[in-house]
DNA sequence: GCCAACGTTGGC
DNA sequence: GCCAACGTTGGC
């Protein structure tokens, strides 16, 4: 199993909205890097779910992978602003996987207080600059966060598959 | 293949 | 709203 960060701006779509409609098309990335990352998740991978150009921006719980990467139905929509004129059913350029939320942070893991985090002081996540929406975390990263959020292992054990 | 112009991200 | 960072585009 692999970590992975998400970004998301809460206005758009919060963790909350997730676990509102229960699991999501994670669509819209259009960055190739970031494309890439989206294909080597799993069914199973663990996602923090961060929350970007909010007040404060941070983590906000943890979401799973329950499907791998398919092309992202929006760049074929001429409606969508993730229209791509360049890609095509037989050519597809972008990939979409799906999430599932597994649990909510009690409260929100702040990028302030991340930053005080030894695991997490040097990533590219708190590094000023990095504009990647997927990216990838270690495990100790992951650990780390969970219990800043005051969670532990058990209590995504505890969750159902 | 270089690189200037441009657009976007996202913290502040 | 500002602007630093940085990815992308397109002329050459």
């Amino acid at each position: 199993m692999r970590f992975w960060v998400i970004k998301s701006e809460p206005d758009v779509f919060s963790f909350a909205d997730l676990q509102r409609v229960g699991r999501e098309p994670w669509n819209g990335v259009r960055n190739y890097q970031a494309r890439n990352f989206l294909r080597q998740m799993r069914v199973g991978d663990l996602c923090l779910f961060y929350h970007s150009n909010a007040k404060p921006p941070g983590l906000a719980g943890v979401a799973r992978v329950c499907g791998e990467a398919v092309p992202d139905d929006l760049q074929f929509d001429e409606a969508s602003a993730y229209f791509d004129p360049r890609s095509s059913r037989e050519n597809s350029r972008w990939s979409m996987v799906f999430v599932e939320p597994l649990v909510a942070f009690p409260a929100l893991v702040s990028l302030d207080t991340l930053r005080t985090l030894p695991e997490w002081a040097e990533s590219p996540l708190t590094r000023k600059g990095t504009r990647l929406s997927v990216l990838p975390a270690e495990g100790q990263q992951f650990w780390e966060a969970l219990d800043a959020a005051g969670l532990s292992l058990e209590d995504l054990n505890g969750l159902s598959a």
